[in-house]
DNA sequence: GATAGGATTCACT
DNA sequence: GTGAATCCTATCA
């Protein structure tokens, strides 16, 4: 699936469970909002070429692209496309599903409604525990952090909308984001 | 070697 | 809704 395309891919892993084996729990959370990049997005990190900072996003599908952002937040993503093709899908947010008390503790902060937790890309690294320390691993094979397959549920549907927060071809439709059938 | 900008979040008005 | 915080990377001199 994941080399099939960051587009199919982003739409794919809608559903999908991340699972850090923290040292202090396991914290899961299963992938609600999902962002394409591809070679040809203006807005990509790829998009200038290739670099020392996004060689992992040329790297094989699979594997995960940490960056930091405005200096002071960390995002996730996981490469797609095959070797040499340039392409990722952005975690955005999670639904929270194992070690909450332990998210909420890495946050530094409680109170809110348990989706607020991970409704961004910088909190779903900070909930989750994932740092630089996590560029280049591979997500499939098993390790302290990995993908689990998962399926939408069937009263839940994919909706695709402009993208968010970003500067360039911003109106781009890349943005998957599951949509529960209640409302 | 120096500078500009960014796939964001939080607090305040 | 608007603005500040903050640091790593890429680009230019």
């Amino acid at each position: 699936l994941l080399e099939s395309g960051a587009l199919a891919a982003a739409e794919g892993l809608l559903g999908c469970v991340l699972v850090h084996e923290a040292p202090d729990g396991r914290l899961a959370g299963r992938i609600v909002e999902t962002e394409a990049y591809t070679e040809d997005d203006p807005a990509s990190h790829c998009f200038p070429g290739r670099t020392e900072r996004n060689r992992a996003m040329f790297g094989p599908a699979g594997h995960a692209y940490v960056y930091v952002s405005y200096g002071m937040h960390r995002c996730m993503n996981v490469v797609t496309g095959r070797e040499g093709r340039g392409e990722a899908v952005l975690i955005r947010a999670l639904d929270p599903l194992e070690g909450v008390e332990a998210m909420i503790a890495r946050r530094g902060w409680q109170g809110r409604a348990a989706r607020d937790l991970c409704n961004g890309p910088g909190k779903v690294c900070q909930a989750m525990g994932i740092g630089l320390e996590f560029y280049g691993m591979d997500l499939l094979t098993g390790g302290a952090l990995r993908l689990e397959a998962g399926r939408l549920r069937t009263d839940e549907t994919v909706l695709v909308t402009p993208r968010i927060g970003i500067s360039k071809a911003v109106d781009w439709p890349r943005r998957f984001v599951v949509r529960k059938g209640e409302s």
